[in-house]
DNA sequence: TTATTTTTTTAGATTAGTCTAAATTTTTTA
DNA sequence: TAAAAAATTTAGACTAATCTAAAAAAATAA
């Protein structure tokens, strides 16, 4: 098995090479909060285990094996955070902490039957995807509604930025996951967007607009 | 917040401490599967941290804050192990490793919460009393099926080997929590014990009838 | 009560993961 | 394309937790 360490390495390189090709060592450090030297250390670790890629000064990337284990990781991540919403009544913005800790339980089986007992959810509470367990899981085409053009309507279904205060920001907006909604205007000026939802009108800024993600 | 080192220490001084008064290095040494040497320098630091009382040579036991950290962790366990049988459908025998897992997960409101959605169980699937929130549980007598006489009858409510083996065993002779039994023999030879549990008759060793434990 | 055995502690080393500071490589810019 | 800047790696050190082997203390037995 792999230590909690290898494992938040793999995952934050797996996140950071989702779109793009390779995760770069400063990448890598900004996202896991520590220093371009560990992370020097640990890449070579994971590439004497066969887990990345690894080509000094190239930046690296998931090997097949790197990438399954990431993709066991997520999926842990995310039906945990499912059963901390649905089960346990957490809000959507407490759940990211606890999960980031709950996601190491190594045990297979355990997750395994976690997902049989909540009925197989396919998205966690921030409308991610959650891999089965082979690893796989449907990747819907979401756009974020600073792309989107004037009067299009969309379903709110997922976010770009995980933190509490966007969330919570989210929720008072009631701007939810699953909440339908209009683009009515988009302001020339500093690219805020005004979308409708249920009966109310929000103005979102260009930022939310780029973090909130909806399906057409 | 304390380590996992640190708090596997301190769970098992509580259980060594349960009864009697001080453990000693070996006791533990040998509870955790290390070297003597390894519980010194632990030793030393936990009683830094005001945790244990420890006098060279002498043994150790808690002090309060450290028994309240005990106390929160097998709280943890219990619950999580609760959990694992009664909602996620493991078997009894399955749950101890994954319990030992789980309860280093640090979150008190997790643990409340999933307290409340399971109904504050009391117990756990081993007859174990679980501790409510504030380290507080009751501990009724139970007695070894060895230390009763003939024609006693009670209910077995705990069992003191916690192993795979041990429990897969109980199952298959029909001996599980919550079964009325009546002894109706004791084999003076050997000390073995003639249990009767519904309609049927087993008898039991020694040892076993050592490790059963009954509510009068 | 001295000698032997057992238990415990100390000394010194090891591993995983991290750090700072210095060196090296790559990229950017002039 | 050479100089400056940025990114990355190396070198050396630190901490937590462990280990083995040796020393010291306590318990037991003769």
């Amino acid at each position: 098995m792999n230590t909690l360490a290898e494992e938040n390495y793999l995952k934050a390189i797996y996140h950071l090479t989702e779109n793009d090709g390779n995760a770069s060592t400063n990448q890598i450090a900004s996202s896991l909060n520590t220093k371009a030297s560990s992370v020097t250390d640990m890449l070579k670790k994971l590439a004497d285990k066969a887990l990345i890629n690894y080509t000094p000064y190239q930046g690296v990337n998931l090997t097949p094996s790197g990438e399954k284990i990431a993709l066991g990781i997520i999926r842990k991540h995310r039906l945990w955070e499912y059963f901390l919403v649905e089960k346990l009544n957490f809000k959507w913005d407490q759940v990211h902490d606890l999960a980031e800790e709950m996601e190491h339980i190594s045990s297979e089986e355990l997750i395994d039957r976690l997902d049989q007992f909540m009925g197989y959810p396919t998205h966690d509470p921030h409308g991610d995807p959650i891999p089965d367990c082979n690893g796989r899981f449907n990747t819907h085409e979401l756009k974020p509604v600073s792309a989107v053009t004037i009067n299009q309507c969309g379903v709110i279904s997922g976010v770009r930025d995980h933190s509490s205060s966007f969330l919570q920001y989210l929720d008072k907006q009631q701007l939810t996951i699953g909440c339908k909604i209009i683009i009515t205007d988009i302001i020339e000026y500093d690219h805020s967007v005004v979308v409708q939802t249920g009966n109310k009108e929000v103005q979102i800024s260009r930022e939310v607009a780029n973090n909130l993600l909806i399906a057409l």
